[in-house]
DNA sequence: TTAGGGTTAG
């Protein structure tokens, strides 16, 4: 039968000391169970003075029989109630309350009860401390725990072995791993509990290196584990992939009955699952004879985390299929990465209702899964909804909202949260970092992102390496390679991403043949290349115009590493072959593709198609695109021009005309230089201030010196009418050539000049930023949308194809 | 009357 008692009433560690009688007295007796040895209307007879003699005749008989009954039931109203009436309480009284309130998770309680058992005159003994050193614990108090605990010292009660082990698990629940350890090494005496503490703390910390070592030292002593040093150690295996050790265990167990423990087997079942061996944990899985719901959903999480997700399903239907099991927040929240890993978005949305239907919600770490969920799947409305309307709210929703901004593309505000979290008392840790520098890769200035990277050291997060890794992308995409190889070559700990970010910040930089030598460099030190690492790889081959190792590095993929060859990588192919200007083999090889084409395909051959200016196949190229993504501006610019190219202006119009009707603007094109003190923004035709007439006045020396006419070249091929219009917003005039000029002027000699911008580089002021590298001797850097273009003595590092 | 357990979010 379950408590009327509302167990979360008491619960409340913010609430007023001295309001807890005052919300007791007014709380109605909503008990109805009238067959407890005493009745509710003893208690009202209970305050005559007869009465209250007869109790305390009573008191150490029934009364304590009674009191005990309740707390055993859940009945803590009842308790207090009968307790505010017992005249004299001894220790023994005062430790029922006080573990009445640990059992029923009432832990601010727990220690109010016992400051007003110490206020009274009444010394705690060597039962009590266990119990409220559980609920310091339990309120993750630590300055309470450590109160406590300096006040077992002063009792002479350090050494009873239950305390000690007592404030073991508190000090690891809390985090404080040292303390914990401190007092594990000054018992005098230590049992196979103290030394399990210490074995599930080390985990509970996330060390599973320092488990197993105190495993061993364990082991080493002559102590015989148990089922609860087994679960212990078993967590330390799955937390750290130490396959082998928690195959050891096993073997171990099978010598003894702990084998058939249910416990011991999901654990088992867990840590084969999260050492990647789902095949071992099926076995395991099958063996067990009743599979409890911890059970199910230790295989339902495995599937999940190893990227199975129809097993995942397949599972929680199996789980159904007896009706004594049901899907319960675990089981959600094992269900959501699948439903993101599979985009299935309608089945995200189901499991999201059956959490709200089945009462789950609200519930911290479940919304902050479907926050996760929606931002995988894109689908940012729904996850900002929830994020929104969370009651409570830890440093992994903050991540999980920050990252989903980044990954759909919405820099801003992931930076604008980014700051938000820094406001408040949170403080950011490695997985912020990691996925808020993404953000500032996209949109910052070389000032800012050196100063992310200040504030990352502040942190003393540079020595992770997710977030190293993070920052040698961001400088690589901010401009500064120099510093991103530097950061690079300084990692202790490389991993396969390290050298696929590296290996990439050179291939937008266009220096193919370095990113080559780092593959050679990598395969040379042992790292196992990934899918990754050959999209880095073609895509190093294909903007620097490596074809023939492109297709081999393609080749190998399958030949050599047993890697399936992704969409990605047939984009970068397809970039290669475009270079080649062969179009049929272009088109052939997007037929003979194993795989259904995506935008980014029809975007490269229409971008080969504008290269070779064939209207007819880029039409055919768009219109793909544009079927599978409606608003894509940048291939209507495209289209349009390439038909105003080919002097098709009823096309051009027809274009213009729809672009209008489905509300589509185009972006307004935006070039950015960055000085040391300040960012410089330009916009085409920008006449916003006077000191920009003196950028259009080094702008008509340069353009005289070089001697070149881009403006009349481009427009000969306008009809008449246009050339007004045209002439107004020619290219003489586009953001890029203000911002380079204003460049050129504003730094030193010597250094080369880097401009950001939105858009792609239109062929006019491609050839302009050729000319003045040329003519000025100095190096232009120009980062569009896709990758970086570095112009030296009249040449570009794209190959002229972009 | 006291201490320890398996599944969960990036």
């Amino acid at each position: 039968m379950a408590s009327t008692f509302p167990h979360t009433y008491f619960y409340n560690s913010k609430r007023p000391r001295n309001a807890s009688r005052e919300k007791r007295a007014r709380t109605p007796q909503t008990n109805p169970d009238t067959d407890l040895i005493l009745k509710p209307r003893i208690f009202k007879t209970a305050r005559s003075k007869r009465n209250q003699s007869f109790l305390v005749e009573r008191n150490s008989v029934s009364l304590t029989r009674a009191l005990s009954s309740y707390v055993e039931r859940g009945y803590m109203k009842n308790a207090l109630d009968l307790f505010e009436n017992m005249r004299q309480c001894d220790t023994f009284i005062w430790n029922v309350m006080i573990r009445g309130f640990v059992d029923n998770g009432l832990f601010w309680d727990a220690v109010d009860f016992y400051h007003r058992m110490e206020f009274g005159g009444v010394r705690g003994d060597n039962f009590t401390y266990p119990f409220v050193i559980k609920a310091c614990g339990g309120l993750y108090d630590l300055a309470e725990g450590e109160r406590v605990h300096g006040k077992v010292i002063k009792s002479g009660l350090d050494l009873d072995i239950y305390i000690g082990n007592s404030l073991i698990i508190m000090y690891a629940k809390i985090g404080c791993i040292e303390s914990a350890e401190m007092v594990f090494r000054e018992m005098p005496v230590r049992d196979l509990v103290s030394w399990n503490s210490m074995i599930s703390g080390y985990v509970s910390v996330g060390d599973g290196w320092r488990s197993l070592s105190c495993f061993r030292e364990m082991q080493a002593s002559g102590i015989k584990l148990d089922r609860f040093s087994v679960i212990g150690i078993l967590g330390a295996c799955s937390l750290e992939g130490f396959l082998r050790n928690g195959k050891e265990i096993h073997c171990q167990m099978m010598r003894s009955r702990l084998e058939l423990d249910v416990m011991v087997q999901t654990s088992l079942v867990d840590m084969y699952a999260k050492c990647g061996r789902m095949d071992y944990a099926e076995r395991l899985f099958d063996q067990i004879t009743d599979k409890s719901i911890v059970a199910w959903n230790a295989m339902i999480g495995g599937y999940s985390l190893n990227a199975q997700s129809f097993e995942s399903f397949a599972y929680v239907r199996k789980m159904q299929e007896g009706g004594k099991l049901h899907p319960d927040w675990i089981t959600m929240i094992n269900l959501l990465p699948p439903c993101a890993q599979l985009e299935a978005i309608l089945l995200g949305k189901s499991v999201h209702g059956f959490a709200i239907r089945n009462g789950f919600l609200p519930h911290l770490v479940l919304e902050t899964a479907l926050v996760d969920m929606y931002g995988e799947c894109g689908k940012l409305k729904p996850a900002e909804c929830l994020f929104g309307q969370m009651n409570e709210r830890n440093l992994i929703s903050w991540n999980a909202m920050i990252a989903s901004y980044t990954k759909n593309g919405e820099n801003r505000k992931a930076m604008t949260l980014f700051q938000d979290l820094c406001n408040k008392t949170l403080k950011p840790d490695a997985t912020t970092i990691a996925s808020i520098l993404p953000a500032y890769a996209e949109l910052a200035s070389l000032r800012e992102a050196e100063q992310i990277h200040g504030y990352v050291t502040k942190l003393k997060l540079d020595s992770n390496t997710f977030v190293s890794n993070s920052i040698v992308f961001m400088y690589g995409k901010c401009g500064n390679l120099l510093r991103a190889r530097e950061i690079f070559d300084r990692m202790t700990f490389k991993d396969v991403i390290s050298w696929n970010t590296v290996i990439m910040a050179y291939a937008i930089h266009g220096f193919g043949r370095i990113s080559i030598e780092l593959f050679s460099e990598m395969r040379e030190k042992g790292f196992e290349p990934n899918g990754s690492t050959f999209v880095s790889l073609l895509l190093s081959c294909s903007v620097a115009g490596l074809v023939n190792e492109g297709w081999e590095y393609f080749n190998s993929m399958k030949r050599d590493y047993n890697i399936n060859p992704g969409i990605e990588h047939y984009g970068c192919i397809l970039d290669l072959i475009g270079r080649t200007g062969n179009l049929d083999h272009a088109k052939n090889f997007i037929e003979e593709m194993p795989l259904a084409p995506t935008a980014r395909i029809w975007g490269s051959l229409l971008t080969a198609s504008r290269n070779k200016g064939d209207v007819e196949l880029a039409e055919i190229a768009a219109e793909h695109i544009l079927s599978l993504e409606h608003d894509n501006t940048g291939c209507y610019v495209l289209l349009s021009n390439m038909y105003a190219e080919a002097g098709r202006w009823e096309d051009v119009e027809r274009i213009k005309f729809h672009m209008k009707k489905e509300g589509l603007e185009k972006s307004v094109g935006c070039s950015v230089v960055d000085l040391s003190s300040k960012t410089f923004r330009f916009v085409n035709q920008d006449r916003s201030d006077n000191e920009i007439n003196m950028v259009y006045d080094v702008l008509d020396i340069i353009s005289k010196k070089i001697g070149e006419d881009v403006y009349v070249h481009s427009l000969t091929k306008f009809r008449p009418s246009d050339l007004e219009k045209k002439r107004a917003n020619s290219a003489k005039s586009h953001s890029l050539r203000l911002a380079i000029c204003f460049g050129l002027i504003s730094t030193t000699i010597g250094n080369p000049v880097l401009v950001r911008k939105n858009i792609r580089i239109c062929e006019a002021c491609h050839r302009f930023a050729k000319r003045i590298s040329e003519t000025t001797k100095r190096e232009i850097i120009v980062r569009d949308s896709k990758i970086f273009h570095h112009f030296n003595g009249g040449h570009c590092s794209c190959g002229d194809y972009w």
